[in-house]
DNA sequence: TCAAACTCTTGATCTAGATCAAGTTTTTAC
DNA sequence: GTAAAAACTTGATCTAGATCAAGAGTTTGA
């Protein structure tokens, strides 16, 4: 499932055929069947990760053992743990298959060589780094001011498509609230 | 004060004479009294702004005319609304100094020239991004598993400094919680 | 320098959403 | 195909933090 992924950096960006050539020799291709770890809390993430196919969940346990869910990725979005992968510091996360899920993958030593040799993919690495920026900022923002019903109208708005290929009690930890509160909330809305 | 900023890339990057030359000759020096607004909701924020000395707050207004704090920014770090800059969209945000503030600002087509320019200038800015990406992540996860208590002395150890030059009520904002709820949490956390 | 306007504190009360509990439906795995 | 395990729903009750209110500092600006 490469083609996925040249489809989407073709879209991005303008690369000559040896630049993709180059771009493709240091592709590694993963498959993760459903409930499957791609990175386990305590573990170093050491690579750049595109997802071609699935969907994924980034949580993390804590000491009452219940789960906060970080953030979901689907096809066409990347996912891992940038600080784990910057400071080279074991993981407080754990990402997992929702579904069974394709990958490309880069170690991260390649993923930057790739940067410094092809301005092209540099830049758009780059614009897609600031957009999770702001992604996150208006997360943070959404926090702060929405009330659940709206956090969840949001989501739903926002993400369409994810509600349905996402389990409630998931969707209702990376909203922060309880599934309860949610199939509440859904109840409600249904009405209107 | 260009020499803060001067020692700030200096201790981030390496940079030829020539370099740094021509990187000053495009910063632009701004004083903000306290109260001041360095940008207003519906403007389109059109700047890379370093602030050398001072702080300033960035926030959102919502219907009830209540104001939610997104962030707040001391010397040594960057400030603006990367959202605008980047979509040319006019601004959710505003953001106002809190003491008396000094910034060295580039506009953003500079700014991106220096980022084609000199590639360790454009590492520079890659790393700091990533970095803020970092910090947003990690205030997610914050919001989504701490008390308020637990939020509160999460800020404090982490930004020790800031709890004794900002207002509590900014402070309370925030971290999601009413000023009264803040005071009790210091009446509390003072016992102890 | 002094009144007006903020800022912080403390108490009383309220409420959105959590927790606990139990039943129902859907999914999974052999 | 079916039993066990998850996932979802609904109701009853509880609680962290919000809201409302009022007094005590503190800052500010003419």
């Amino acid at each position: 499932m490469y083609e996925i992924f040249q489809k989407y950096i073709e879209e991005k960006a303008e690369f000559t055929p040896a630049e993709s050539e180059r771009i493709q020799s240091f592709a590694i291709i993963k498959k993760l069947r459903k409930r499957q770890y791609l990175l386990q809390e305590g573990d170093v993430w050491k690579y750049d990760a595109f997802i071609t196919q699935g969907c994924v969940r980034t949580y993390t346990v804590d000491d009452k053992g219940s789960e906060h869910v970080n953030s979901f990725s689907i096809e066409n979005w990347w996912t891992g743990d940038r600080e784990s992968l910057m400071m080279q510091a074991p993981s407080r996360f754990n990402i997992d298959a929702i579904e069974d899920t394709e990958l490309v993958l880069f170690t991260h030593e390649n993923f930057e060589l790739l940067c410094r040799e092809i301005p092209s993919f540099n830049h758009m690495v780059n614009t897609i780094l600031q957009r999770s920026f702001i992604a996150a900022q208006n997360r943070i923002q959404a926090s702060l001011t929405l009330t659940a019903e709206e956090k969840y109208l949001n989501f739903i708005s926002k993400y369409p498509g994810f509600a349905s290929r996402i389990p409630q009690t998931m969707i209702a930890s990376y909203l922060g609230m309880t599934p309860e509160t949610l199939s509440r909330i859904r109840k409600q809305t249904a009405k209107k």
